[in-house]
DNA sequence: CAGGTAGTGTAAATATTTTTACATCTCCAG
DNA sequence: CTGGAGATGTAAAAATATTTACACTACCTG
């Protein structure tokens, strides 16, 4: 199996990366319409085919267009992101992370969303 | 109030950075040692004082070493952080993000840890 | 005190990233 | 059928980032 994906990624190949996992898909005029910046259509184009080469995204045709998703699914890509922020930031512990996360927001989780966090963590209990 | 702190970071910038927020604070023979793919002392030395220059760190002198550390709390970094991570990969849902985080990892938290994050949750029920 | 080690400052070379430019191509309105 | 809008392909220019090199300083050790 050889390594076929690796060369970390630019800044700019970040940030569409970014608005792709965001979008699930998108065509370079919906990434372009999605960058704070707005750098040209051509640039993001140009920035599209580097990350289709290097094997982060494929796409699809649609009519004349390319729409362009990730190759790496959102679910194994948000994991690693959990992974390198809960190490960067709280020290490993996923705990903290979770108390940063619940009192980032608390107020606006509602009865039923913060029932369903209960409901994972006895899950989480049990197996103990 | 200008707005002394701009200009996204570049790859090997981002990469210190994380390791600072890591660490709380390091010199340069520090960060090095932390870096995967081992640049050479003058290029981190570099980046750092790049990094100084657009506002990113500051240092301190201990002996003839320079101590460098992040001007932007770990707690500010660290909720943006998570709010970034939280918009691209859970649309923007807390809860979403908390059951993953707690899936990533349930077994290896400690019932201890677990009561807290209960209680967390608890609090923010209490407040609705 | 001579020499080595471990720092820093800074300029310059190199490599990579980002942007621009322009040549096509296709489809559609008129 | 002609022209223009909206795509793509690709090369090359320009801007940035990264690395290397080397001069200099301070401290320690024999």
């Amino acid at each position: 199996m050889a390594k076929s994906e690796s060369a970390a990624l630019s800044r700019r190949e970040r940030e569409i990366m970014d608005i792709l996992y965001r979008l699930g898909e998108a065509s370079t005029a919906d990434v372009v319409s999605q960058m704070p910046d707005d750098p040209s259509y051509n640039t993001v184009r140009v920035t599209l085919g580097i990350l289709e080469r290097k094997g982060h995204v494929e796409h699809r045709e649609d009519g004349r267009r390319y729409i362009y998703f990730p190759t790496v699914a959102r679910g194994r890509a948000s994991r690693s992101a959990l992974k390198h922020l809960v190490k960067t930031f709280y020290g490993g512990s996923v705990s903290s992370a979770v108390v940063a996360l619940l009192d980032l927001e608390s107020r606006k989780l509602s009865k039923r969303e913060l029932d369903e966090i209960a409901a994972t963590i006895r899950r989480g209990k049990e197996d103990r």
